[in-house]
DNA sequence: ACCAAATCCGATATTTTTGTCGCATTTTGG
DNA sequence: CCAAAATGCGACAAAAATATCGGATTTGGT
């Protein structure tokens, strides 16, 4: 239901997050601490710095950084950034009287998606960083 | 969100109950009705008749039908029997602590992927089939 | 018994997603 | 100014999802 790009994506920004004060971080210390293969994670990070999560800084000392705080960034920035969720907006079988209203069973899936919408975009990402009686996402160690 | 391949199954089990009266209805006959490519929908239904949610019978005047009756078959049957939802479970990173409880992180996404579950078991094919003031699903002329 | 209608099923093709590689470009420090 | 550290980026490779094709098999009617 959520691709692998997603899951990649949100451990990167958890980790920045969770190393906010150190400035930027390269490409390959977020690799190695989040277990995603290196080549494709500086994909889903120039995905992030694109989508202006991210600042990029190019050069010795450079790396990637959060853009805002992470009470200011939604699970859902971080979903539509590197695979937006698509919403059932027109009837996928084009049929000219449910344009104006979907039918039932469209209807349905896409109040399925609208609410999970709403989950992920009242999730900040400090409120998946911490909780009470849970370990700490990306540490092994409580 | 949803795979194409689930919005055909569902679209089949929808048009199949529409016509439940009418017996076995061939492939072809779906295909057409429902706007699926007609090789791909034979794949479809055959998922769907593994899963025990259709009969299908071979030969002249045979095709497939519903195994139960709309009201006892829900929307989340279909979805797995064609692409099964894949709750979070244990830890995509393998860490030895997060293995009993999930970090917030995950444990936010699973919960997501729980109501959805949820809202998709709690509708059965006859709830989307119809709605007040809203078009029959697969039928342009309401 | 035979034929036509229909699913079954395996092989193959296409497209998208996921992942890799290498080189160009930018930046800092000596 | 040069070398090393880092991202940018485009081309390529692999895997999975989506789609197609053709023949084997089953079944009912004549």
């Amino acid at each position: 239901m959520f691709s692998q790009t997603v899951e990649y994506a949100l451990r990167a920004v958890v980790y920045l997050a969770q190393h906010h004060e150190q400035g930027a971080v390269g490409n390959r210390t977020i690799a190695e601490a989040t277990q995603v293969p290196t080549s494709y994670l500086s994909k889903v990070l120039h995905d992030l710095a694109e989508a202006e999560i991210l600042v990029s800084r190019r050069g010795v000392g450079g790396g990637f950084q959060l853009r805002r705080s992470p009470d200011d960034l939604s699970v859902l920035d971080v979903v539509n950034a590197v695979d937006p969720m698509q919403r059932i907006t027109g009837c996928p079988l084009s049929l000219a009287s449910h344009c104006e209203q979907l039918c039932p069973m469209h209807a349905r899936l896409d109040a399925a998606l609208e609410t999970m919408e709403k989950t992920l975009s009242e999730s900040s990402i400090r409120d998946v960083m911490f909780a009470p009686n849970a370990p700490q996402p990306l540490i092994d160690k409580p």
